[in-house]
DNA sequence: TAATCAATTAAGCAATTGTTTAATTAAAAA
DNA sequence: TTTTTAATTAAACAATTGCTTAATTGATTA
């Protein structure tokens, strides 16, 4: 969602003057960030359900497009179109065989992500 | 060639007729995926990078607003939006101190989720 | 009280996302 | 070969997202 800055200026014109942090901390804040930069990458891809539930489904067993499409109720170019994110991450892989693709977990480390992520959630409500 | 099921039903015209897990095992699979419902929104939360960055911010030291607005680098109203979303999540937490509002992480469990995927990313890569 | 500053909210918008239908590719069977 | 089936790709579309500016709220200070 990257947006050109219009205003020449810098985009701070607005923020507070009088800051918490000294100006040596700021600096070091912005070089933290550098730890987390791209990560949210692999949340984007967690962060639709229809993708968590092909991950998780996958974590079970193999499976192809068209098992998928029926277990989830959708159509299959639907299934197909995140199959090829997943694909592009390198969370999964396939094999073909025959007419059908399967699809696998190329990633298990993914699992303890959502594991992690139901555990907050057993938890928090 | 027959099949000429009515279209305006079901949404898997287009699916395979031969599947590989039997039928109950479909309906298996379905139980399954209850475990999971709603747990994408998490992810929908570390999906975005600058919301990312904020709960390592966060992570590391209770912040303001605008505190937070100098080190991402983002207006004001931008940082308010994602607080506003991290705060109905019950990620984060506030306090009013005078004139500035002071953020700090309200469930340290997220954390773990950023680290789990910080290792998957020292790996992939 | 009025003025000021930090933060939130509202409205508008461009960019992105997820889905659909239709067309295409790939592999096996007739 | 042609036909059929599974999967992918392409194009189009609606819905959502994240940012901007402007207006508003909340709290302190003059």
């Amino acid at each position: 969602m990257e947006k050109k800055e219009p205003p020449s200026q810098s985009k701070n014109n607005d923020i507070c003057d009088s800051f918490c942090p000294s100006g040596a901390e700021i600096s070091n804040f912005k070089e933290k960030l550098l730890e987390v930069a791209g990560l949210s990458e692999i949340f984007k891809a967690l962060g639709d359900e229809t993708r968590t539930r092909i991950l998780y489904l996958l974590a079970h067993r193999e499976l192809c497009v068209c098992d998928l499409a029926q277990i989830l109720e959708m159509s299959l170019p639907a299934v197909s179109h995140h199959l090829r994110l997943l694909k592009a991450l390198r969370l999964v892989k396939y094999r073909r065989r025959g007419k059908m693709v399967f699809y696998s977990l190329d990633d298990e480390h993914i699992v303890n992500l959502i594991r992690e992520a139901q555990e907050h959630f057993a938890e928090g409500r």
